[in-house]
DNA sequence: ATGGTAGACCCTCTA
């Protein structure tokens, strides 16, 4: 099973690029963010055209989840649980062939602090979803799930996740806070896909729209697929394809993919 | 010193 994360700013702006992609790659699950429309905006004919399932949590003009699978999607789950007032739209969760299957957009918490200094709601918000993240995965290793979370994580885990980490170090996407909280959730028992297969700095999936950081590569590496110990027993691959970022009308995210086998190690 | 990119939307916010 091949499970892509993608953060397409607007999917309405990005169909045509997302079509062709997905046409392409044909990964059997497919898990975007940022589609910056309601559920019912959602382009559902061409992405059904292409033989694709989906779930979607959208809401309009901001943030917004989505799962496609060719496989039925089974017991869909919108929106992260510990927060009833929580009305953004960055996760959703659903089994198939058995794996559970999360598409979450963690929020970027810049600034980090406000006019008075004290952390601002936008980081302190963060934080709070983090915290419920965690507590999420929790549960989905208490019952024993094999499952992934996948998405634009708006955490930049190491320094060689950066190109310049002395520049980002106050923010909300590298400061310790954000990477401590981070590790909490990995320490549960998690694998970063990517980075149990490979070793070094230069793997980034975001590159701003600004000051031509695609053509001088300052990237940063933001968008993760964390698997469950069962999930990472059948890791065989995972890359980063930077070719759809050097496209025209690109996303300022590249797309990320992992391959898991039929069944776990002997 | 300023504005610099992109998307959504109603002009300013988010990233």
């Amino acid at each position: 099973m091949r499970i892509a994360t993608w953060n397409v700013n607007s999917v309405k702006a990005r169909l045509p690029v997302v079509v062709d992609w997905l046409g392409e790659v044909q990964p059997d699950v497919a898990l975007l963010q940022e589609i910056k429309c309601e559920a019912d905006a959602f382009p559902q004919e061409a992405i059904g055209d292409l033989g694709y399932n989906m779930a979607v949590v959208g809401q309009r003009a901001y943030n917004g989840v989505a799962i496609l699978s060719k496989r039925p999607l089974e017991d869909v789950r919108e929106g992260l649980p510990g927060d009833p007032e929580d009305e953004q739209a960055r996760y959703v969760e659903a089994t198939v062939d058995g794996v559970r299957i999360a598409s979450l957009y963690l929020p970027n918490g810049n600034p980090v602090s406000d006019a008075t200094g004290q952390l601002s709601d936008k980081y302190t918000y963060k934080l709070a979803w983090m915290d419920r993240l965690r507590d999420r995965a929790a549960d989905l290793l208490n019952e024993d799930w094999t499952f992934v979370l996948g998405g634009d994580f708006n955490v930049i885990p190491q320094a060689m996740d950066c190109y310049d980490p002395a520049g980002w170090a106050e923010d909300a996407l590298y400061r310790l806070e954000t990477r401590r909280s981070f590790r909490s959730l990995v320490h549960l028992g998690l694998v970063d896909a990517y980075r149990a297969l490979h070793d070094g700095a230069g793997a980034y999936t975001f590159w701003d729209y600004q000051g031509g950081a695609w053509n001088k590569d300052n990237g940063i590496r933001i968008d993760h697929l964390l698997l469950s110990p069962q999930a990472s027993d059948r890791l065989d691959a995972c890359e980063i394809d930077r070719k759809p970022r050097g496209r025209a009308k690109a996303s300022d995210h590249t797309p990320v993919i992992v391959t898991l086998k039929d069944r776990g190690l002997p």
